[in-house]
DNA sequence: GTGAAAGCGCTAACAT
DNA sequence: ATGTTAGCGCTTTCAC
């Protein structure tokens, strides 16, 4: 492997006019410039990042803490991340976490180490430990998605109490009086905030909400299957149910569908998030369409801002989300 | 930032003392070892790994090459080859290249950067151009997935043939004698052998392969959904068709049905990859299962072993796949 | 068992 | 415009 040395001698010049060479090109006569470029060439020489990195103290590494990469939604995040990392020249250390905090913690760790400028955070946790913290600052870090509610660091939402509220009343508007919701994981915001717009909506339509009808999942089809079969053995079936992302509307419809019933002649179901599937479902699912690759480009804009010290046009931006009605949902039959 | 010489001299003890109290804590005595570690805790030392990495020239960090992160079955590689490479105490730097050469290129440059110690590609595609090598062996690099014909690394891979073979058999035990095939993207040596093996089956059925019921798609929804309209356009339309993944088969099974057609009474519908979708379609999907978590898994394992220059059990892994047969596919009536 | 010291490849301050 | 040189934080001989 050749280095910056090995360059020099070629070139005839000296290590540091090499390092102009390729970092401030402009600095250095265009003669120089092009010995030792041809140098360069020759050598097949490739400046060693570690180096560059230690000795520069920026790693242009950013730590992505995905709760399940296997989550259609993230899927997108990571894409939109993926992309304007790559735009900005920044590498991205992915970590699935399962949303298991010490994993969390320890790849936040990894900014301490050096090995990244900052952290994007998808999840409503907080890494950083006070306790490891040591006294420093917060190092750059962003939260997206799903944020926490005193994060001390921009974030990137989504009104998702209005989101939720839009939809419940989109389905009163349909003349459902009983809505079921499937919720997603126990201390979430995001899903603490969903039952608020919920009950917002219903409580506006002068209807007390009926804590039975709420049921837990955790964001994947099976627990959508498991939820609606909890609803449809209520002695007050619902006549619509809200779930709280795709995966589990997708597991709920196919739960009706086999205990006889249709969808949406006889039970309507809406989604959250708007997934690839959603449109391709039988029936093609009435969801929230969440701008998910935004997400990502919005949190490494606002991270590498952080992280360079450059201003912030905002603290914590929340994106749009559109009601998107399809099939699945309809008027409610007396 | 604490570094290695403020414990020390926090220990009173050498640096190299550190160092080794870190790194080989047996050879040090335990009351030297008691009070160093005493030390990094009350200076909340961590070590530097961008110097680590430097020095020892092992960055632990894996290159990963994703086509299309946003689709589901490669979501579940990456979940597997993230569960292993935090196992093996390696980080994963994530490229999502949507195919593009010059992107996979770049990233597996990294490499050379020292940046990363290896590369696990997921399409069959060598990211080290024989210029850039200049002499220098072929990095450490795992193919997994779509693999190269003549793969100059190890790889992990299916019997496409084998189960696009089996597949094809199954629709033939159910009678039907014209069955479409929706394909991947051109070149992909992944679905010329899944071709070959649907053409095996027919041959060996006694039916010659007839192209016109061959289309192209890119394992899109979006991409099932039109290669099935043009198929359901044929003059003499299949009564089967089999899908080279399950994404294109949920688009086909969409507009099928839009057609005024049923799946499967009227035509059955097959797929590839089990992902989780599949069966929660209306019709479950029939499929060829695959363990996607595996791919992820064995490639790192393969990867660490050549990088560590650990012996490899062997250089080519075929893993098994399993014909799942669910509702969208039977019998064919006449 | 421990310390002194060299040096990994590069950047940047300073000198020319 | 270019060269000289110190040093980033760590590991690793080589002495003792």
């Amino acid at each position: 492997m050749s280095n910056i040395r090995k360059v020099a001698e070629l070139a005839g010049v000296s290590v540091a006019t090499v390092s102009r060479t390729l970092k401030t090109p402009d600095v250095v006569s265009p003669d120089t410039r092009e010995r030792v470029l041809a140098a360069v060439d020759k050598a097949g020489y490739r400046p060693n990042l570690m180096a560059v990195q230690f000795r520069s103290r920026k790693t242009r590494n950013l730590v992505v803490l995905v709760p399940a990469i296997a989550n259609v939604f993230f899927a997108r995040v990571i894409s939109g991340i993926q992309e304007k990392a790559q735009a900005f020249g920044y590498r991205v250390l992915l970590c699935n976490t399962l949303g298991r905090e010490e994993v969390e913690t320890e790849y936040a760790e990894l900014v301490h180490a050096h090995q990244a400028d900052g952290v994007i955070q998808l999840r409503a946790f907080n890494p950083f430990q006070e306790a490891s913290l040591h006294g420093e600052g917060l190092p750059p870090m962003v939260n997206a998605c799903e944020v926490l509610d005193d994060a001390p660091c921009p974030t990137i939402s989504l009104d998702n109490r209005a989101a939720a509220r839009a939809m419940t009343e989109h389905l009163l508007s349909l003349g459902h009086q009983r809505i079921g919701l499937i919720k997603g994981p126990q201390g979430s915001p995001l899903t603490r905030e969903r039952i608020a717009g919920y009950e917002d909506a219903l409580r506006c339509a002068g209807i007390e909400p009926d804590p039975s009808l709420l049921c837990r999942g955790n964001f994947s089809l099976q627990s959508g299957y498991a939820a609606a079969t909890a609803l449809l053995e209520h002695p007050d079936r619902p006549t619509a149910i809200f779930c709280e992302n795709d995966e589990m509307a997708i597991g709920a419809i196919q739960r009706i569908r086999q205990a006889g019933l249709r969808v949406p002649q006889d039970i309507s179901v809406a989604g959250f998030d708007d997934i690839s599937f959603a449109a391709y479902c039988d029936p093609p699912l009435t969801t929230i369409a969440q701008p998910a690759e935004d997400f990502g480009r919005h949190a490494v804009e606002m991270l590498v801002a952080v992280s360079e010290n450059l201003p912030l046009p905002s603290r914590h931006l929340v994106l749009p989300f559109e009601l998107v009605i399809r099939a699945s949902t309809a008027a409610v039959v007396r």
